[in-house]
DNA sequence: CGAATACTTGATCCGCATCAAGTGCCGTGG
DNA sequence: CCACGGCACTTGATGCGGATCAAGTATTCG
């Protein structure tokens, strides 16, 4: 499921000794900024962020060690669409755009992971466009959360981030959560979340 | 916008001579099947269709002349996620997986656009599924046959397939339709929809 | 011309967003 | 270590958008 970058190319990002610390809660990159290459993440966690007119954020994809990110918008030569919002303390390596031509050249297996990578993700976009399009918010939520918690276990998920990822609202989160743990598929504990049957919580 | 295939790529398809014909409302692939290459459209016109398990479809994307077709469940060694429907008598080439491989070698442009191409539609499909997560039917329907009529205006689309792309229904549609001619954004003969006033449809 | 398909309209109902008015947790600083 | 302030969460009341249903009418195509 998850496809490895190439033997070597990771050694060599590392030696171009271009990292970057950030805190919680700073932004990598902002939305409508202009890619000048694109990120390797040593260690942290990401959350890709869109912004809309009315000012409500969803979350799109989340990054952790080992990911590339920002590697979309600059391969689409697109500003990007979103903006890359740290969620712990995360250190990234910066590859510019001749570095990114260099390594695609030298790593052809690197290409063929990208495309493999992007149309694995397009598939999965899609999928999930449609059907958090006709399920009920119940579902959707308690699809998002086991996914959320199995990406993230050590993360503590807000109501809010929970909701921002399902297209819902943190009140409606709320009154889900207790639903859920009423039926016995999770436990709340302070704010503190736990599934407890993961099976029933996807087969909603 | 639209990112061309390498010189020479088309005419070398060509000669492959694997040409396949398919007639309007024929699936050229379905859903679940396992890819064994990918498809050129020579001419012709194709929806992507994923069917949701209580039976309602969505379009997810369109095909026509000199674009390519089920690259992404290959690229991605996956299943098809959903079905390649006919919407007008249709003309493809298979390139199958020797060929694809072949040809990825010979045209590094080839692979660089796929590359560009899958990042440019993931960037569309994420802002596509949180836009239409926030905005009203009216909205989504009003880009919808903006976008609909302007990717192939010569074919009579429906209320059923309008509300099959904008995640709504045929008796929404129709209604939001008269209130959108009622506005004199639309006109609407017969079957057959007319706009008037695409900035207008757009800013709403 | 007839049948099938596509569209139309009004009535009803329900999910969930929104609002308001709280309570509880938890990390911070004294 | 405790108090305190702020943020996160909670709960109930309300309203509305749009899906669904039903019972038609119109159009188009063979």
């Amino acid at each position: 499921m998850f496809n490895r970058l190439p033997k070597g190319l990771i050694e060599e990002i590392e030696t171009l000794k271009i990292k970057h610390l950030f805190k919680k809660r700073q932004y990598i990159y902002k939305a409508s900024e202009i890619p000048q290459g694109f990120y390797f993440i040593k260690k942290g966690f990401v959350g890709l962020v869109f912004a809309c007119e009315n000012g409500n954020d969803h979350f799109l994809r989340f990054f952790k060690g080992n990911q590339l990110l920002g590697h979309r918008s600059f391969l689409a030569e697109e500003i990007y669409h979103a903006s890359a919002l740290c969620l712990e303390d995360t250190e990234v390596f910066f590859i510019d755009k001749k570095n990114a031509g260099y390594l695609l050249k030298k790593y052809p297996d690197f290409s063929s992971m990208l495309l493999k990578n992007l149309a694995q993700e397009l598939g999965k976009c899609e999928i999930h466009r449609v059907k958090f399009s006709e399920k009920e918010v119940i579902q959707r939520a308690a699809e998002s959360i086991v996914y959320l918690f199995e990406f993230y276990p050590e993360y503590k998920w807000t109501r809010l981030e929970i909701a921002q990822y399902c297209e819902s609202t943190p009140t409606t989160i709320v009154k889900v959560l207790s639903k859920l743990e009423s039926m016995g598929y999770i436990k709340q504990m302070g704010h503190k979340i736990l599934i407890l049957n993961k099976d029933a919580l996807l087969r909603l």
